[in-house]
DNA sequence: CCTCAGTTCTGATGCGTTTCATTTTCTAGC
DNA sequence: GCTAGAAAATGAAACGCATCAGAACTGAGG
């Protein structure tokens, strides 16, 4: 128990009758310390209470030990998952994991960053609605390593990302319901800055173009539950003879949402209306009617981001040129029975697309 | 666009021609420096994209501005809200929140506690399986204020605590389920090391007592999905005339996966097994079949113990002594269609318990 | 007993900030 | 123009640690 002012590192070495030069050298480089000197100073330390005080330990090392994934909204599983990858490849590296939401708020997340960049984090996880953001130019400017994550390649920059192939996603979705004789398919979603919707809403159109088929935008406020209540409202709401018979939501829980009010309003799913979502949350297999979902590799996408940033900051430190990497995984359609296919429970993976496949495409090539 | 040596304030301070203390003022107090001073100084600042490097800052105040909450299980919808309840709170105070998961991994946190010790962090709050872990106890020896999340005040010993009477929780439950006629009911959670799981098991211990019902205990590895799934695989096996006809889960997510898997068997919810939850989080309305559940007031629960947290550091830093507070909320029995409620769609409060009441209990009394 | 090549320790220096007792500058009243 | 008093600016001293050139040991070979 740690008596007055807490002990530092002077006290112990006062104490071990050794000098300061050895104190530090047991708790960082404990094999040039002779044994016996050795166990004398961790006595010290345990019988002082001692506690590294990472603080100077930064000042001194001008970085920390710790890494940040700022995310969008701590309420939607997928981003759990995909921290609970990043933490992962972290922990093997000695680093830690702190996640901060910003929780659509544009000005949160502003906050966090700038914070995070006073911190002088080791690095920074992002997926953000928003990456012109200036506080995200200020920390690459301050060379802190930033990987965007689930960010296609194409606009990511600067940065290095990892990402999913949200076009092919939304391509899969909308031709399995296609495939299932649908002729009027709605896409739930919005708002359309979010630039995952967009590729997604981009996929969609294209495989109903290549089938000729109608596809109607129904726009949402947020990618959340409320979101896809409130679209279901709508949908009951459109004459019967021009209403979808099949809603792609951009994301599991706006078809939760969806699937939730049709329900509650009486519209069966899927006889009336399919749906198929994206992201294979657990809770799709878990919903009133088991959810048809494209899937990301979750955990694999975050820990995936966990190398990368961490490759870029050894980089950075060797003062090696760093060349940004994209990474980009391939989707899958988990097809369970919100999307009415007749025969008995089939889980099958898409014909395109194979899981966990990285695709890297170094900038320029 | 920083040259070199990332700019510190001594270069701001060389730039604008005035001292070190004067950019310190302008940053901490900008009112005590004149205007055209400030202006001079900020503008040396943009021009040299100077940003205030924390470690140096903390090492000298000896605290950071920001606050951990660990907590055990990331997927748990509930804890990301009692997260952002603290989050709005701490926002107001000028400090940010970190959120920090074991996913129920002790060796994770108490690596986690003893890294946040390190980062001499503002404080912590801290919802774990165990209590008795010595990192915690380091943490109050060296002044960090801790707030436990969730816990009974009985158990919460030398620190502030927050919490919901599980006990009652578990009556509410139960005796709902009892006066639905109901005569074998079952008890679906665990492990029961977790100290909310034995108290709402006591609560429903004491409600099947009182009303001289058998109640079943039917022990989960963990609270999750897939405990609810192995608890209905377990649930189907039983001899029918000895088979429950009702089940209280000891947490939303168990009782989603028991939903789940029921279902999946043919089994009727609520006609053949009735099913109450514990939380009421989100998914839980959305379920296949909307879930009775006990709601705890989960954001509440978390902007109270930022300012729990909050108090005591005050304390702590101004030297007066801080008396523990333990406040506990009452839970609140919201009925849906899982636990077979006859008439119509009836979302009601339990005769007992208001919702955010607190009952704050100071030590000795 | 001496040398030489390890091996182990030492301790002064600086990291970027805040603080605060002083010094300097400003303001107002005469 | 002078002065007292207030306001603004100064700069040296910590904060606790890692570093690293070199001092002090060690032991083997002579």
């Amino acid at each position: 128990m740690p008596r007055g002012r807490p002990a530092g590192i002077k006290d112990v070495a006062a104490r071990a009758g050794v000098s300061v030069g050895t104190v530090s050298n047991v708790l960082n480089r404990p094999d040039q310390v002779r044994p016996a000197t050795r166990a004398l100073v961790e006595d010290a330390m345990t019988a002082l209470g001692f506690v590294r005080n990472e603080s100077a330990r930064q000042l001194r090392l001008g970085s920390s030990r710790i890494v940040a994934y700022v995310f969008l909204d701590s309420s939607n599983p997928f981003f759990t998952d995909v921290a609970r990858g990043a933490d992962d490849a972290l922990r093997e590296n000695g680093l830690a994991l702190m996640m901060c939401t910003s929780d659509g708020d544009t000005r949160r997340e502003e906050a966090y960053l700038s914070l995070l960049l006073e911190q002088r984090v080791h690095g920074v996880l992002l997926t953000s609605a928003d990456y012109t953001s200036s506080a995200l130019q200020r920390l690459s400017d301050h060379g802190v390593p930033v990987v965007l994550v689930d960010r296609p390649p194409q606009e990511a920059g600067g940065w290095c990302s990892v990402g999913v192939d949200d076009v092919l996603g939304g391509e899969l979705a909308v031709t399995h319901l296609l495939e299932q004789q649908h002729q009027r398919v709605a896409f739930v979603g919005g708002p359309m800055t979010i630039p995952q919707v967009t590729d997604r809403w981009i996929g969609a159109q294209q495989a109903a173009a290549a089938a000729g088929a109608g596809l109607v935008l129904i726009e949402t406020e947020a990618l959340t539950f409320a979101g896809g209540r409130e679209a279901a409202q709508r949908l009951t709401g459109m004459p019967a003879r021009r209403r979808p018979t099949a809603a792609f939501c951009a994301n599991d829980l706006v078809a939760l949402g969806l699937l939730q009010q049709l329900t509650h309003q009486g519209v069966d799913v899927p006889g009336d209306i399919a749906i198929v979502g994206y992201d294979d949350i657990d809770f799709a297999a878990a919903a009133a009617v088991p959810l048809t979902s494209v899937r990301q590799p979750r955990q694999l996408l975050g820990r995936t981001a966990a190398e990368l940033m961490h490759r870029e900051a050894q980089r950075t430190s060797s003062g090696t040129a760093h060349v940004h990497e994209q990474v980009q995984f391939q989707p899958e359609l988990v097809v369970r029975e919100s999307s009415g296919v007749s025969q008995s429970r089939r889980t099958g993976s898409a014909a395109r697309g194979r899981r966990g496949r990285p695709r890297s495409t170094p900038p320029g090539a």
